[in-house]
DNA sequence: AGCTTGACTTTGA
DNA sequence: GTCAAAGCCAAGC
């Protein structure tokens, strides 16, 4: 098992504000890498926000699971401990999961710029 | 020092 | 609408 140690203090940087808005992600919810990025000012790095959620794994509470591709596919969830728990808990939150998509993504899209710019 | 890989996105055909 | 290629940034070998 491979520490994030031997990233740069950037990196990590980088990783805490990914972490912080993926907490912010209410229930039944979810968001794509892109759209966290571009809320970061870095929406084309939106590789490196994939690789961030990498590191979720040593944080605890990253619900990682809410956070998809900009098709709402569950692209990430080879990555999860057991792969299968990615969909059970989008399930269990009352969001649809049919073949690795997520059942009207659009409709449950959270914008995290939309949470941290308070346009409202 | 250079090439490959990766939980992505966008653009062109 | 789908498929292919380019762009992107940092880590790993």
């Amino acid at each position: 098992m491979k520490n994030f140690d031997t990233v740069s203090e950037q990196t990590k940087d980088f990783f805490q504000r990914v972490f912080e808005i993926t907490r912010l992600i209410p229930e039944g919810r979810v968001t794509s890498y892109g759209s966290i990025a571009k809320a970061l000012g870095t929406a084309k790095s939106s590789r490196m926000v994939g690789w961030a959620m990498n590191a979720s794994h040593r944080e605890k509470d990253i619900p990682a699971h809410r956070v998809v591709n900009r098709n709402g596919v569950l692209t990430g969830k080879a990555h999860f401990n057991p792969p299968e728990i990615m969909q059970e808990r989008l399930e269990k939150e009352g969001i649809k999961v049919v073949d690795d998509k997520i059942v009207d993504f659009e409709k449950l899209f959270w914008d995290p710029q939309q949470e941290l710019g308070g346009s409202d």
